[in-house]
DNA sequence: ATACGTGGCTAATTAGATTAGCTTTAAGGC
DNA sequence: GCCTTAAAGCTAATCTAATTAGCCACGTAT
């Protein structure tokens, strides 16, 4: 019986794919091992556990989201800025929902957690775009947890069904970026 | 040996203690069986099952937050009424962490599922706060959803540790109300 | 007193993660 | 072209947790 020959990225590659076919609840050792063509006790070869999987399935996914939050927000400013950074979110939340559903709740162990540094990395991405809005330095964390928060918010409620009635979530997206935009203003009074 | 003489409300009382004491997943039928002082097996006399008991605990949550929000809006307007909802919004969150968790995520299986119904009550505070505003019918749905979105969001990230800096999440919070008031408003331009 | 519905129990099944320990591949040195 | 050996897989077994089947006893209504 020749080797499967896998390594521990293989594994969660695999594992990413499974998450946004199945969603993140149904990745299992079995099911994943299987789709690997190996039996699961041979995955412990490549990742620590079930829970090591999962951290390492947050980390891959909020190193693509910070990637293509990167990309979108290349050379805008302003509410353009703002408006291409949300849409690529979203756009990635919803082609890869079970991957974003593996950051949520992901606990960082330190700072040198390689999730750390790809969360710190869409942060930055965020700081960028704020700067571009003339947020006061001090004021620069308390805009960057809101924007997270909308955003999170935004992408879980919409992803699991909580958006019931009628309306477009589609306006409803539009509707909020306009909606941060103005939040960020300085205040009119 | 005298029964312990459970009901179903009861059990789920005791879960959403439970809930709020050792977190959402922790809620196991072992540990809330032992902790009513029987067996696992007779909790499915009161309750369908793991499924069912979380999807109870989620309406009963949400049934207490509507509770909580209504009261606090009760007599505002305004940004007065705003904070005061964010404000009682955060309260129970942070009271009841693991009843809180219940609801990410909860899906609801019809128009007269008691998590709908609950559900919609809350939809209800909002809406009436929102009023206070003077949003157009048209956009009123697109900002209930702007608005659940951030708080959740913002519970959620705070609740799962999101906020790793120094900066005050307190202070985020009130930032955030400021930042959700002016949103709200109607463009300057 | 008695009958019966219901709450609780034990025992057994299933799914899934994980560990222990064995076997074999295949890569590198001779 | 052989031999050593670390790594990769495997089987078997354990553990936790949910769930089901079927039994029995409490306690209420008659």
């Amino acid at each position: 019986m020749p080797r499967a020959g896998l390594t521990g990225n293989d594994v969660v590659a695999s594992a990413a794919g499974l998450a946004d076919e199945i969603g993140f609840q149904g990745v299992t050792m079995g099911l994943l091992a299987s789709r690997l063509g190996v039996r699961s006790p041979s995955l412990y070869k490549h990742v620590g556990g079930l829970a090591d999987l999962q951290h390492r399935l947050a980390t891959l996914a909020l190193t693509e989201l910070g990637e293509v939050v990167r990309d979108a927000v290349q050379g805008k400013a302003g509410r353009d800025a703002l408006a291409a950074m949300m849409i690529a979110m979203r756009g990635y939340v919803s082609a890869h929902p079970g991957r974003y559903a593996a950051t949520t709740g992901a606990e960082t162990t330190g700072p040198d957690d390689p999730l750390e540094v790809a969360s710190a990395r869409v942060i930055a991405s965020i700081a960028a775009v704020l700067r571009g809005y003339g947020i006061a330095e001090g004021e620069m964390t308390h805009a960057i947890r809101a924007i997270r928060s909308t955003m999170h918010g935004f992408a879980i409620l919409e992803a699991s069904g909580g958006f019931q009635w009628d309306a477009d979530p589609d306006e409803s997206f539009e509707w909020m970026i306009g909606f941060i935009d103005r939040g960020l203003r300085p205040q009119a009074s």
